[in-house]
DNA sequence: TGTACATCAGTGAACGCGCGTTCACTGATGTAC
DNA sequence: TGTACATCAGTGAACGCGCGTTCACTGATGTAC
């Protein structure tokens, strides 16, 4: 309202400078992030950037932010755009996706932490959307197949479709109003996994889907992580195949 | 033969130092490794270090290089202790076991690869070899379980036995004399995951033992890295349970 | 439309700091006769 | 056992550099009357 001129200019220097940044993350790494050496690419002097950031801590946040709510809202458009049957393989694929396209975006957020840095909660927060997801994504698939259970007893049955409408990416609360009911269970779960507190006592928490969305998330994770650092080349062998072959292993029931 | 004392008081001096750098890399990473730093904490001036060093480039060499030494022999020494029904266990267990121990260490050889550093030949032959340990133990396992192969279709049933007796830690030349004789399929993986040329023509190369070497370390790698970073802090399960069931998972067949 | 004031963007100098690395030099430790 | 020389370990000063951040200040852009 009070300065639309001012303010647009404001943004767009931000992200100017955020995304000269990114550039530096790629060509050195996060400890590379310079503000004196943003400014001067950005063609002023290093003092001038503190008028958009209140210190290198802070950019630093912004840029992990952006990237876990850029990779949330790809997830979340793939998941909706695919149909139910599809949903899972089309999660791995865009997770993947991503990654390999910014792989030190990819690392920023679940690569080596940056040595002294603390995550602010508002980091957490987007995080469990992204767990969200994926759990959302691991309940398409049928719990069939008689693979390896993870660890502990079956418990119930993770119930059927539970809509995944992409309702991860907006919305910053927990509230996520206007989504489609969970099953109880997923539901527990993804309390849980937002960090909302214990388990009921009772009965044997997550037990089936949680487990499928950890291995998801960590099966996955591996692969991609190796691929984008570069851990696999010279191996002679197509990191994509391999990805592949780790996503029917998850769908038939690993 | 030259000079005893002095040789071994150059020793100790390195060591001391490798030792330093070590906790400078627990505590700010691998950008916090500063050669002055080192040697102050040794009580001697900054120049001092470069009568042991010729630069902080050959400094964090050695500390790689001492990293995969140090896991390739804690692998070949778990495996060799192992009857051969449990040694693909054995090495998954010591294999969390050395990173959670030393997460700083198994982040600087397996995590977020540094900036400008580019690895000399001889890290890629110690990881060759570690790779190795990895394809024997995977040869170990039984070639059942109805899981989902790794993508193109099944070649040559990996032979049985092949003993891993733990010939990885010694010996730098590629030649690795005194090991037992494998199958034409297993020389021909490890000829290849050393980086010694493709594959011969005809047979679809690695087939199942390559599939599921490569399956065996992305997997445990996401457990591992992603517990060893913190990623699991704060979603109330513990990751032992998470990798046992991982190990589970390939060994029934994954 | 014009003037008076407030807000904001950016500059330039300066702060203290630590970095990797070189260089000439001093002592101590070793070796050769 | 003793002396003459070579080798080595470590010092202190200096190099140029870049860092994050603060501060007082100049212009430009906005708002209020």
């Amino acid at each position: 309202m009070a300065t639309p001129r001012r303010e647009r200019y404001r943004r767009q220097t931000r992200e100017e400078a955020k995304a000269v940044a990114l550039t530096q993350l790629s060509e050195s790494g996060t400890a590379g992030i310079s503000v004196n050496a943003i400014a001067k690419a950005m063609g002023m002097t290093g003092p001038a950037l503190y008028r958009y950031f209140a210190s290198r801590d802070e950019l630093l946040t912004e840029l992990i932010i952006d990237a876990y709510r850029d990779l949330a809202e790809a997830l979340a458009r793939a998941v909706a755009d695919a149909v139910p049957a599809d949903r899972f393989r089309a999660l791995a694929l865009a997770l993947r996706d991503w990654a390999k396209r910014q792989p030190d975006r990819y690392l920023l957020i679940y690569g080596t932490p940056v040595p002294g840095y603390h995550a602010p909660p508002e980091t957490t927060e987007i995080s469990a959307g992204l767990m969200r997801t994926i759990v959302d994504a691991c309940a398409t698939v049928g719990g069939g197949g008689a693979g390896a259970g993870g660890g502990a007893g079956g418990g119930a049955g993770a119930g059927g479709g539970a809509g995944a409408g992409g309702g991860v990416a907006e919305g910053s609360g927990a509230a996520m109003s206007g989504r489609q009911p969970l099953t109880e269970l997923e539901a527990e779960l993804a309390r849980h996994l937002e960090g909302a507190g214990p388990w009921t006592a009772g009965e044997e928490p997550g037990g089936e889907l949680k487990g499928r969305a950890l291995r998801t998330w960590t099966r996955l994770h591996g692969v991609i992580s190796l691929d984008v650092q570069g851990q696999f080349t010279g191996m002679g062998f197509d990191p994509s195949v391999l990805f592949e072959a780790e996503i029917d292993a998850l769908v038939r029931g690993g």
